[in-house]
DNA sequence: TCTGGGGTCCTAGGACCC
DNA sequence: TCTGGGGTCCTAGGACCC
């Protein structure tokens, strides 16, 4: 037995890396080290926006969705690159295979960051030994740096990491909450936003300990269940396991575009809608998934921002098929003024095997018909009423898409830190 | 001369059903 | 002749995160 283990509860780690892609960059390429480097988009293409930035660039003022003239204002030497998405997953990779070492607990949340349960790995040592070798592993096989938060908990764990960067490694236990969380304004806390900090202000909630100790029922009449899932993460309360497979439990699939200039030009919007289907349609079917509903997105020059979207009768995933819906959605709705972005997004996933499962007891039809499985469908749909086919494919019916055989490498394709 | 792109989760109203 | 109380599904929007 470890005395560093409670006997009861969990040892959560929160691994975060530190402005990732500018040190995936600077790993890359040592030159950069010690300098202010930016990752942004084009600004001729309108996309001009801070990704991430070192910590050289951050001294200067510089902040993630910052517009590339204001950094360059506030930072004349800024390095500037755009993203390099390969370079970064590989690196994710490699962070998670290190991860993976020291517990198959691992639950990777975005490119950059995940959680490990160490509940089960005390023969490796203190959470503290455990948390220094992950760093430095990271450190010495990827050049990468790295903070380390230790907790009974999730929200705790992600709160700890946050505390002390770079290459910090921080324990904060149930004890150290009055003195370390309570004091910290309520945007600080993971899940608080502007507004919600805004709304809770207006009932005299401004720090942690004020949300600790505030009132239920106004809590719940301002910001629903939300509200009193806040009050307990700021009792330092939080029974959300680590999950392993929740990378694989995708609900949507979507791309969007800013277009180079706002335009009415229908045929150039339908060719852009084309575009982000043809995207869309190849990353589900690299993931072997089909969706039941098709949105999309209109933004205009003002940004905004409206989502159309409709229930379609049989799944998607061919270009043709979502391209047919999304264009179809966007005469209907646009309103003919300009546009500036365009996004088309595929929900409410199925296993592709299960879907099809689903209708083949259909499939003596479409052999003998030779017709596109819709129109066979929808004859289907007239013969023996609606529900008899679309309610295998939606709804409860529906298992969640994680049941697949494990893939250790983490392919959810996350564009951000 | 501004504000990207990938997501998740929650809410709320209306249709519809029993 | 004036109307309840469940529930689910669909759609749109919004808050938040990285």
């Amino acid at each position: 037995m470890n005395a560093f283990y409670p006997k009861n509860g969990r040892v959560i780690l929160h691994v975060d890396m530190n402005s990732f892609y500018a040190s995936v960059e600077m790993a890359y390429d040592p030159s950069l080290k010690g300098k202010p480097l930016a990752i942004a988009g084009n600004p001729k293409e309108r996309k001009g926006i801070i990704v991430t930035c070192s910590y050289e660039a951050r001294s200067f003022g510089v902040k993630t969705t910052m517009p590339l003239w204001e950094a360059k204002k506030l930072c004349p030497d800024l390095i500037i690159m755009t993203p390099n998405f390969d370079r970064y997953r590989s690196a994710s990779k490699g962070m998670f295979d290190i991860l993976r070492q020291y517990s198959h607990l691992v639950e990777p949340v975005s490119i950059d960051e995940g959680y490990i349960d160490i509940t089960d790995s005390q023969e490796l040592g203190t959470p503290i030994e455990i948390a220094s070798s992950i760093q430095a592993q990271i450190k010495s096989q990827l050049d990468l740096p790295c903070s380390i938060g230790i907790a009974p908990n999730k929200f705790l764990a992600k709160t700890a990491s946050d505390m002390k960067k770079p290459m910090g490694i921080t324990v904060l236990r149930k004890r150290d909450i009055p003195a370390r969380l309570w004091p910290l304004p309520v945007i600080e806390m993971h899940g608080v936003g502007a507004k919600t900090a805004e709304k809770l202000k207006g009932i005299g909630v401004e720090t942690c300990k004020d949300l600790a100790y505030a009132n239920d029922i106004q809590l719940k009449s301002l910001l629903g269940i939300n509200g009193l899932r806040l009050k307990e993460k700021a009792n330092g309360e939080d029974k959300r396991p680590v999950d392993p497979d929740s990378i694989y439990d995708y609900k949507s699939v979507g791309n969007s575009t800013t277009l180079p200039r706002d335009t009415t030009n229908q045929n150039d919007l339908l060719s852009t809608i084309d575009k982000l289907c043809s995207k869309v349609s190849a990353r589900l079917k690299q993931k072997d998934v089909v969706g039941t509903t098709v949105q999309i997105m209109i933004r205009d020059k003002f940004r905004k921002t409206i989502t159309r979207s409709r229930k379609v009768e049989n799944p998607v995933m061919n270009k043709e098929d979502l391209s047919h819906y999304a264009r179809e959605l966007f005469m209907k709705h646009w309103n003919g003024d300009p546009v500036r972005l365009l996004g088309v997004t595929v929900q409410d996933l199925l296993e592709k095997g299960e879907a099809t499962e689903q209708l083949d007891i259909f499939s003596y039809e479409k052999e003998a018909k030779k017709e596109p499985l819709y129109d066979v469908l929808s004859q289907l749909q007239e013969k023996f009423g609606k529900d008899s086919i679309t309610k295998g494919v939606k709804g409860k019916d529906k298992k969640p898409i994680h049941d697949k055989e494990r893939d250790t490498s983490f392919n959810k394709d996350f564009l951000r830190e």
